[in-house]
DNA sequence: GCACAATACCTTATCTCGTAAGGAGTTGCG
DNA sequence: CGCAACTCCTTACGAGATAAGGTATTGTGC
């Protein structure tokens, strides 16, 4: 009845997130079978969340992914809270363990941003997790040693490291974060992103009469998009956001690079 | 009855944004006179979220703030949802309008980061705002223009502009997050981020003992952090975290400068 | 001065959540 | 066989957003 708040937390959900509870099939326990596992719920959790949002992720729906009530899946698992650390460091597991460095690191470094960057555009709800506290699940610290195994090479001290990979992250959610905005803007009221940023704009055009005098630079910067006339393949704000991603990686790996280098002589 | 969803909304809540609605003091409809006003309303959401966190910020508690009930609100603000971007942008109205640029544009873009990382301190819930959808705000709009003003002076072309202003966002988001996460971590359990740290610790040791095998690089990384033994002033966490922001924001900014050279011959 | 209509605010009700409490059926071990 | 552990369910509560509709207030036209 009496949650053990903060320590009995905390050991629980370290335990599920490390999956140290099975003995390895040793089952002596009286009882009924478990018929569900925590990866299938948190997998289904996953889905739900996939297909309908964090706001469409409720206990209800995913225990109706078993024909089970939400309370069944209380069994398993603490808390809703502990559900979704669960599913995010699941979901880190589908990046890959190892990079090819033959390319050098810097290759190596784009690489494992691009993929942690699709990472989140397969998964948006990522992005809603509110780390109240780290984590500290097996994937997500692979992903880390990932691009720290990447970074070695670049022989800088600890400190510069911790401040790349840091700006990695932020980077990378930021890119992420963008451009799930712009589709969800998009996919909410059921227009093109193009009709939607037009309509967006003749609208603010009319509500504020002054904007262009008052954001000049805004203004400028936006009148001076790159407006290809076809719109074939993947819309327009989708590649223009990923060119502006891989430009800002681009700058901080020089910025890295020359660091390196000062570095070694 | 029927929301015009999209359209008429997007309309509202830009309306709402730039305040384009009272016709300066011409009030001429019966009927009793508002005894509240958005501003007042918004200022108190703004103070509730910063009292009790996004979690707590209920239309029930603003209300009550006024000693008014939930629904009173609505007579103001059409759902919670265009309350929260309202109370989003006006937070920005905090951020300073002009910077000096005497120093260049390199001190200019950071003390911009600094004040726009103190400002999400300031108000941590600003990082909970999920931007289903951009605000689009006259306050948010200014602070992309002070951005664009400082970096006017690098003579950089506009894709390059948009990739740093793009980056230097994420880079202040991203260290905003992890300081709050931490600050946030240590104050519901109660106790201090050190021992907070050195009981997850001994807990991850605990249940899983080959972590230092599994993930070598992250154990050194994390081993090798400088450990000052005085507790005197802000955190230790803090100040590494900030710097760690402003190394990331310069190794960036090292990349810029490059870019700015080689395009001034 | 008075009826009317517009308006602000309230009460009530609905629906959705997370999850506490307390069964009821299931199953391995002594 | 009976106990005890275990799974899953029903029911219930309280909190939240917000729809519907009622009531009181107040400026305008007669």
């Amino acid at each position: 009845m009496v949650v053990y708040a903060g320590q009995g937390d905390a050991r629980r959900t370290l335990a599920l997130l490390w999956r140290t509870s099975a003995p390895e099939g040793a089952r002596t326990a009286p009882g009924p079978k478990p018929a569900l596992t925590v990866d299938a719920i948190v997998d289904a959790a996953i889905a739900v969340a996939d297909a309908a949002t964090m706001d469409g992720l409720s206990m209800r729906a995913v225990g109706e992914r078993f024909g089970r009530t939400a309370m069944s899946l209380y069994t398993y698992v603490p808390t809703k809270r502990e559900l979704i650390d669960l599913m995010y460091d699941q979901a880190h597991a589908e990046m890959p363990a190892d990079h090819d460095l033959s390319g050098g690191w810097r290759v190596g470094v784009e690489s494992w941003a691009n993929e942690l960057r699709a990472l989140y555009l397969r998964h948006p709800w990522l992005l809603q997790v509110s780390h109240a506290r780290p984590v500290l699940g097996p994937h997500e610290q692979g992903v880390l040693e990932s691009i720290l195994r990447i970074l070695k090479e670049t022989g800088l001290e600890p400190t510069v490291v911790r401040s790349v990979v840091g700006s990695l992250f932020s980077l990378v959610r930021g890119a992420a974060r963008s451009v799930v905005e712009a589709g969800s803007a998009a996919g909410t009221t059921g227009t093109s992103d193009a009709e939607w940023w037009a309509l967006r704009g003749s609208l603010l055009r009319q509500i504020v009469p002054d904007f262009d005098r008052r954001f000049p630079l805004s203004t400028r910067l936006s009148a001076e998009e790159p407006q290809p006339s076809s719109a074939e393949g993947t819309p327009r704000w989708e590649r223009e956001a990923r060119e502006a991603f891989t430009g800002g990686v681009n700058i901080l790996l020089d910025g890295v690079e020359s660091r390196a280098r000062r570095r070694a002589h």
